[in-house]
DNA sequence: CTGTTAGCGCCTTCAG
DNA sequence: CTGAAGGCGCTAACAG
């Protein structure tokens, strides 16, 4: 049936298969006419390349891999969007991997890459995996990049987001709205991220002339406990304005508000981090701090090609990427 | 450097090539002792198979499809999710593809991985694609299933959501705890999946003995536009329950009500389709019909998982899958 | 500009 | 149970 390969085509062309490989390839040693009949009977006999067999000569495959925690979580998923995007205009396929934070399953990933079925890996790293000698393993054979969840002790390039600007601009935004006393909800705080956003904070506060006191930044649990302890942060300090730290806060500072009949934004002002850009449209009373998620795939997705088509690339940058404030009205009375 | 290959580690332990590729397959002709050395052997010395040279010679590429409009949609992000965990357990790998909506890009894709690529493709296909021709090309070469998204005019395997069962549960939610008027918001009604939620809606009205008003059912535009709709419609009509065919239209229902004054869940209650079982966390006053996206990946390659292990599969099969009414308190009342 | 030759690394006959 | 030989489809190197 359509075992149609390029000998076929050769012969029906009566060219050698040589000729017509380069002419798909559209090399330069061919003419323009032998081209032309070549792609011609090539459609018309729906020829398509077999790409192991051209991989397995030409040591290319045409495709990347991506390894992430959690494809759903929407932060991968739309940073998945934008590598696919970027792949696609080079022409290259994308595998996808999920680690499920599983260290073990990263590392039997990156061995399987190791095989020549990709060109190029994007990775962010599973949250326990602290080992860096795997990566290190892989450097030298193939191009690996790091977004967001990047590895600290290796020298590659990794793409992040500005953690501290982002944190130093939601804390802005509430003293420009007028709040006196903000919360700061801790979160994942072992993290460079996470320390990086309290930092942000302070300093905020400080550049604002308005004292830190420590009895606002408060330790986060379970989903449950978080609303006892954020109730009892707004009973007993009064803030009037509250800083999630992570998405998954935002919710226990609602039923917190909730329970205390305190309304938003009137009583209290909510600024939440998130990873979904439309955090703020499902739930409208949530102004967010979003993550930059698809353009971080676009900017990672750009390094690789640049690094696959031999552009000069520094091997050892770290880049940086802001966050979006989108605003809704746990901020800004409408009214 | 790394390029170990089988016959180097043949070589090292003095067995020919043919001996170690079949220890490595696990061939039951081959001594457990050799196989034992064959095996510590290739893990000592870092051998991983060459997928190319592999594919090429047996005509398996472990590794499947997924073609989808966008990956940053949550339900698709969730179904990749279902996918991508079913392929690890068969040691698979996921290539995707997204088409924004685009037939021409869909057609190239599918083209594109008739080549040997991979050994199957899951889609959910492009909104315009009305040619059954192109998918009809594939299903003699190649596994082909559809999800969601279904092709309507041809013979295959297909998995879709129960889009009459979930809007008829949606309703006789609503009638259950009260509502008299229910009004639904018509949204994607060209299609099947539009069509089905209406007639749900529609019996089970009937099912509860009220009578359909089709003043309560009204065509939706853009967001800005709807907001006024659903504002006239609880002005003129003054329902006391709403459903919201689709997720985009949970918004302005919120809005709508909210210049009104109107107070959700006590004057008035919402259910929104929703591809996001997240919605009602990051929106607590909206209950959600969620659509089964991880459930439908899992079952869409697990089917595909039968096929290429020749299990006996019905190959024109229409799989239905229920979605999940997630209750928040837009519909009970909770003090 | 085109053809010939020789593998890429693996797997699958066929012989022992 | 193991080895030797050949070829999957393509492309790179070398000739003309």
């Amino acid at each position: 049936m359509d075992k149609v390969n390029i000998k076929k085509l050769a012969a029906e062309l009566n060219l050698s298969a040589a000729t017509v490989s380069r002419a798909l390839r559209d090399s330069h040693e061919i003419g323009a006419a032998t081209k032309a009949r070549v792609m011609e009977m090539a459609r018309k006999m729906n020829y398509v390349a077999n790409p192991s067999a051209s991989n397995l000569r030409s040591h290319k495959s045409k495709t990347i891999a991506v390894i992430v925690p959690e494809i759903a979580n929407s932060f991968f998923s739309q940073a998945i969007n934008g590598i696919e995007e970027i792949a696609r205009a080079h022409n290259y396929h994308v595998l996808i991997y999920q680690t499920h934070e599983n260290v073990e399953a990263e590392n039997a990933f990156i061995r399987s890459l190791l095989s020549g079925r990709v060109d190029g890996i994007l990775i962010s790293i599973a949250s326990g995996t602290s080992e860096s000698r795997n990566y290190k393993d892989v450097l030298p054979v193939l191009p690996l990049i790091f977004f967001d969840r990047v590895c600290e002790d290796i020298e590659a390039i990794k793409i992040t987001t500005n953690d501290y600007q982002s944190s130093y601009t939601a804390t802005k935004h509430l003293i420009e709205n007028g709040c006196k006393k903000i919360a700061y909800l801790k979160a994942i705080d072992h993290t460079p991220a996470g320390k990086n956003r309290i930092a942000g904070y302070v300093n905020a506060l400080k550049d604002s002339e308005i004292l830190f006191d420590e009895r606002l930044m408060i330790d986060t649990r379970s989903e449950q406990e978080n609303v006892e302890l954020i109730k009892n942060l707004l009973q007993t300090q009064k803030p009037d304005g509250l800083i999630a730290s992570i998405e998954e806060l935002s919710l226990p500072c609602y039923y917190a508000c909730r329970e205390l009949s305190l309304k938003i934004p009137t009583d209290v002002k909510i600024i939440s981090f998130s990873n979904l850009k439309t955090a703020g449209i499902l739930n409208p009373s949530l102004t967010t701090i979003a993550q930059p998620a698809f353009e971080m795939g676009r900017t990672a997705a750009g390094i690789l090609f640049k690094i696959l088509n031999r552009k000069e690339v520094e091997l050892n940058q770290t880049l940086v990427l802001d966050s979006e404030l989108v605003v809704r009205d746990s901020t800004q009375n409408l009214y």
